[in-house]
DNA sequence: ACAAACATCCGTATAAATACGGATATAAAT
DNA sequence: ATTTATATCCGTATTTATACGGATGTTTGT
């Protein structure tokens, strides 16, 4: 049986050693480093291309959990970053979700669900426990604020406006002249108190409204 | 004890009727009503307002579970929704947990995790399995595109702009002419393929750039 | 060493957006 | 019945954005 090649990346010397120990026990498991930040991971991934997982601590000096999600991204290597953190709101999961982790784990998961998972990221699955998944749905779920905060008419203009169409354009869609359509924008970006159009497209973006 | 009180809405009346038929067996589970669309489920659900559990199909007539589930939002009920689906796709699960479901499952789901998922859901607590939360965290992280389209200064400008600033202040902010951010943002532009600054946010938001 | 990509700059013209400060008719809400 | 919100319109001045078509020095990759 091939052996799965491990990285502990973590700042806290303790948790990083205690670690190694532990899984040392494992045969199928080989700890074949580990590193106290992000800057030091990516060196030895650059010199390394066997690695299989790395165990990736967040909140690490230097360079945080999330950029190196998207350095490993960008690098395009087959490692499969387990993510392994003392948080647990929605939105750090979701955002290690997005940036490709394959697992998110709290520091305070038995051994057992650590083993597992390792093995099941090693082959090549992405595996979030339930729990974790609530944290991030319930977070999901929350951005979605669809609130009604737009009249339909501003909803609309909204709609065609983040769509790359200009005041004319949308004018000449709805029947009526650009500067309704114009004061339409105005209210719009006083109601979300943005500054100008970008700006609102990203708001309505984020609230869900677009 | 309370009983759970459900109702179906599926309009494959075969699936309704024999699922209605399993949940008699269980005790603290009482079926109060089966729709096969989704306006006559928002009827029943008007009239009443006792209902904790519903077990919904995305594909209906009339309207989809998509819609009832906002309209569930909007009408501010208790009432905690599941959904059962014969598709599997990352983007249906995710759109389902945005729009505030509190589980989804598949249609093959054997009769003790749905069970399960009844009792637990009833208690408030949103539960999506580790394989149904793979599929969405898989298209999620998809969404994700490659970030190097954009070199760092381009990045950079993006990010000014999303947050409102204009080419002016983003040039003083980063010490350049507002030529040469007139330019990043023509080159931004150009490489997302969009008309112009409103789209551009919408795109880059979609796609994870800011 | 050379090509490609990048960051920086320039000018000019037009189109569009933003900021003011109004108005009116209708529909919805209290 | 009265207020409030909505959709529609008007003008004007200023600021920005967009669309052209260039140029140059610097990295970066091959």
């Amino acid at each position: 049986m091939k052996t799965i090649k491990l990285i502990i990346a973590d700042d806290h010397e303790l948790f990083r050693n205690g670690l190694k120990e532990l899984l040392k026990k494992y045969s199928d498991i080989d700890v074949v480093d580990c590193v106290a930040d992000g800057k030091e991971f990516i060196d030895v991934l650059k010199n390394n291309s066997e690695l299989d997982v790395v165990l990736l601590d967040i909140t690490m000096p230097n360079m945080d959990g999330f950029e190196v999600l998207n350095e490993i991204k960008s690098l395009n290597k087959s490692l499969k970053p387990i993510i392994i953190s003392m948080h647990d709101e929605g939105n750090y999961i979701a955002k290690c979700a997005k940036n490709g982790a394959y697992s998110y784990l709290l520091k305070n998961t038995d051994q057992d669900e650590l083993i597992k998972i390792i093995r099941i990221v090693s082959g090549g699955k992405k595996y979030f426990s339930p729990k974790i998944s609530e944290k991030m749905i319930n977070y999901i779920a929350e951005q979605t604020v669809s609130e009604q905060i737009l009249s339909k008419k501003e909803q609309e203009v909204l709609e065609l406006l983040s769509k790359g169409l200009t005041t004319k354009e949308i004018a000449l869609k709805l029947f009526v002249s650009s500067r309704t359509i114009e004061t339409h924008r105005a209210n719009i970006i006083k109601k979300l108190e943005v500054k100008n159009t970008a700006e609102l497209i990203k708001k309505a973006t984020k609230i869900n409204l677009i």
